[in-house]
Parts: C-alpha cells; sequence; structure tokens
DNA sequence: ATAATTAATCGTATATTTGCGATATACAAT
DNA sequence: ATTGTATATCGCAAATATACGATTAATTAT
C-alpha cells in the first residue's frame, strides 16, 4: 500500500483488527490449538505437529506472542508457551460487544 | 510464500482463519460497526464514513462478501449491504468451542 | 438526449506476509 | 572440550494485501 490508513481509525478498531490478525492464518489457528487442548503451558511438542518446517513455525509462535495470543518463555534450548486467556477474554468481550448486542434488530 | 501451505490444515482451521481474516482489518472492522448499528441493510453511506477512496471501500466490501460476512445486493447504481448474522454464529461457536470449553484448565 | 450520481472493476505501485534454508545461540550430554 | 538438541533469527524469494486514480456500467435527474 502506498500510504498506511489504519491509523484513521479507532483504537477498539485497530486491536480487534490486529487481533483477527494473529489468527488469520491455519497455523496459527493449530498452534492455538495444541496450546488450548492441554493444561498449563507447553515446551516444546508444537514443531512436531505442524507440516512446517521449524523456523517457520518460530515465525508464527512470535507473531501469535507479539499480538499477545500467547505467553512463551524461552530458558535457553528449551522454550515454553501458553494461552494467554486474559487476552482472549478482552477480545470475546469486544466481539459481543460488537455484534450481539445488535442481534435483535437482524434482518 | 513459495508454496501454499494452507491446505495442509483442517477444513475448520482454514476456515477459523478465512473468517479471521475477513475481520483483520480496520476498515472492515468499521465496515462491520456501520452494518450492525443500522437495523437492516444500508444502501449508500458507507464511502461516506471512511477515510478511504471510493475504490479502496469497494474493495473491502467485495472481501467481506467474499467471505460470508456480509451479504450485498447491487441493482445498477445503488447497492446494499447488511451483516450475515448466520455466519458470525457460526464463527462465533467455533471460536467458542475452540477456546471456552478449555478455559477451566487455564495455567 | 444529456448530465449527474453511484458503485464496481482494472491497472499499477508499494508494503506485508509466508515460507524456507542457513546460521546463530544456548544449554545438555558425553 | 566436543557433540547433540532445541529454538530463535537472518536473508532471501514468491505470493498476497492495501490503496489509489482512471475507467466502466447502470441508473436517475434534468
Amino acid at each position: 500500500m502506498a500510504v498506511h490508513k489504519k491509523e484513521e481509525f479507532t483504537q477498539k478498531e485497530q486491536e480487534l483488527a490486529a487481533f483477527a490478525k494473529a489468527m488469520s492464518h491455519p497455523a496459527r489457528i493449530a498452534i492455538l490449538k495444541v496450546l488450548a487442548n492441554k493444561t498449563g503451558c507447553i515446551c516444546g511438542e508444537i514443531v512436531e505437529v505442524l507440516p512446517l518446517a521449524q523456523s517457520t513455525v518460530s515465525q508464527h509462535l512470535k507473531e501469535l506472542k507479539n499480538a499477545g495470543l500467547i505467553d512463551g518463555e524461552t530458558d535457553g534450548a528449551k522454550s515454553c508457551y501458553c494461552i494467554n486467556w486474559k487476552a482472549f477474554e478482552k477480545f470475546k468481550n469486544e466481539f459481543e460487544i460488537l455484534f450481539d448486542k445488535l442481534k435483535a434488530k437482524c434482518c
């Protein structure tokens, strides 16, 4: 795009969009699923279950972390990731504010 | 990307990702807001409230329609759009299946 | 019939995303 | 000390997304 126009929108709109963007790739959905289906955090096990190169998975993890959807800490060779449920709660609420309360008027 | 890898993921994962992708731009969130805040469908009025060129808005509308988030019909010069609430319901359900039922185990 | 209005589409420039191999880094095991 | 293992980062190529102006198509107003 020639110029960025994203700044022209409201904070909430940008937040929701950024959240959605983080979930806009099946690999990242798959990663979230793996994390959500386990209690607590996961160390390793993520690269193996995905049909992608290790570097690619690492990149997707980084994006999810940047977006705040997951927490992750690296101690040397190993690293652990887990879902940031608080962030999901926030997203869910905003999503509901946006739509649920208006559903009665549905066409 | 050199090769498409999206097909390697499950149908559900791809659906959720596609849905999220449609909402991954603040302009599209803003459009959905405008549509959601009115009863029924809206003819016109959309281009004026967005800080984007008419052609750009039209493109965003097309993407939302392709993703199934909105319905739209064009009769000549005018066109009308409205939210596809059924699609939103579906997304919301899948989203909840993915996360809500697991929240109890939260770390 | 002509002009004005509305909205989709085309062509194009630029930015971002996706993906991988290669490399780097950090620790663990031998 | 050397080797192995796990993961992050770099650099690149290809695909997609974003944005706009110009054009087109269809309708409405004059």
